[in-house]
DNA sequence: CGAAGTTTTGAGGACCTTCAAAAGTTGTGG
DNA sequence: CCACAACTTTTGAAGGTCCTCAAAACTTCG
């Protein structure tokens, strides 16, 4: 039961980095829990020291941070077939909380199993540190869009990302895909009052480049919304992960194709201006 | 001499995590090699791919990326002995840049080379792993700042987490820290105007809170500036990495203490309101 | 059908940006 | 050592984006 319910994870890590026959066989012999939650349930509060990694089944949960004043920031969205929480295996109090926004099934499996695993197999735990390696990259990609792009491309942006996360699970069709999540909760997201992202997600309607239906997104126009967002989807990492073999020509030091290689010190230091 | 360049970056790891003879060993035998820059120098630019990671040995150098229009959002600060772009490690192009402030000297050691480490001593591979998932912490620290702060809380709270750490680095003195920044590129990395945040240290300085020379910040009302940024600087993980031993106790499945336990799905589905 | 939550509308104002220019600082070259 | 160029910081004014407060319309669920 407890192979059953990995090998979906197995599969999705794999499409990254193809394992060996007994990592494999390790990670599908970590013992395995489900657990079910109804919506708007933590599942990681703020300030926990939690003992299990989850993986997603089905449904939508978040993770956030709050502060003081009760303003909340949502900092990443995960779907069916995501790895949450791996960054609280190594970490002992977690800084922020995740939870559902519907009904949601988790697979949730010791932090002390990830970690063996990962210590008996190195390739195992060099596909969980990819892992946090694509997640931090979403935590970029985040930050830049909160940082620098105003409130119609942020959205664009966001809704742009998770249409990609929802279509490589392959949960979206015809440039549609199920995101239940309220605008209140989505404007937690972006960074900005429901009420201005109603208006925004108002003229996204008006002008023709999305079409909302109860809890679902439609892309209609993706060229546009592309345009205005400014999407790149490179962050996520489309050529997947680099394999060691990648190396084998020309490591030990050898020069580098990206770096500069002359020395750029001029004499002069520590310019104080 | 290889041995000589790295030792710095070895202890700084051995803080969080203490490693075993021969993973300390097979860390220093990496070769590495130095290089010098001037300001403003990119050592990573968008788009590369990098084959090589960084250590910074003294000055400072700062993540970002760039958008259509040129609005640059800097996504890190990276200060001397903080590994830099372990996160290309793994991924092929590099999704941003990484570039100087100051004159700034680098450790740089081939990716093959801190990836046969990890693979040959897994409590190398857990340690870079950490470093990465601290990376993402700070990551996510940013995300709120820009999502959910205001101008002054978020000048705040960059102050508060750039003072930390330099102070944890040894590089700060009576509240005082060199940071050699304009201040156009510190409003990039608060995702605001350089004026706006010319008025905003002005306000920090009226109230006493800070005071600027030349390039140094000094805290001169930890207190003050504290409550105003609302800072807590539990992300950065004074506690440390968690050891494989912490769990010895309880690993296998058995329940955890921070996660519901019940089954709380309720019978209907995927809410769709 | 009523209660609770969500979306939508409206008006006023705060925060932050944009544009423009002056004042101050740093580095270069005569 | 001074003068000039380049850059950085500071000041001022006007305007746009986004927020706050308030309430109505709509949807979903018990």
């Amino acid at each position: 039961m407890s192979k059953l319910t990995l090998s979906k994870y197995l599969a999705k890590i794999e499409r990254r980095v193809p394992l060996s026959l007994p990592a494999r066989e390790a990670f599908l012999s970590m013992p395995a829990e489900i657990q079910d939650f109804v919506a708007y349930r933590d599942i990681v509060k703020e300030g926990d020291r939690p003992h299990r990694a989850f993986f997603v089944d089905k449904g939508l949960v978040s993770r956030y941070q709050t502060l003081r004043g009760g303003e909340r920031q949502i900092m990443s969205f995960h779907i069916a077939g995501d790895l949450v929480d791996l960054h609280s295996a190594l970490v002992v109090i977690a800084d922020h909380g995740v939870r559902t926004h519907c009904a949601t099934r988790i697979v949730t499996v010791a932090h002390a199993d990830i970690l063996r695993a990962a210590a008996n197999y190195p390739e195992l735990g060099r596909a969980f540190w990819f892992d946090t390696l694509c997640d931090a990259a979403m935590f970029r990609e985040w930050t830049i869009n909160l940082g620098r792009r105003k409130s119609h491309e942020r959205t664009a942006h966001l809704i742009l990302e998770m249409a990609a996360l929802y279509e490589r699970a392959g949960l979206a069709e015809n440039d549609t895909f199920e995101f239940p999540i309220t605008q209140s909760d989505l404007s937690d997201a972006l960074g900005m009052t429901a009420i201005h992202l109603n208006r925004v997600l108002q003229s996204l309607r008006r002008d023709r480049l999305i079409r909302t239906h109860a809890r679902s997104i439609t892309i209609e126009n993706r060229a546009a919304l592309s345009a205005l967002a400014g999407f790149d989807p490179r962050y996520l990492h489309p050529e997947g992960m680099r394999q060691s073999n990648d190396f084998d020509g020309h490591s030990g030091g050898q020069a580098p194709g990206g770096i500069r290689q002359n020395n750029e010190l001029d004499g002069r230091f520590e310019r104080r201006v």
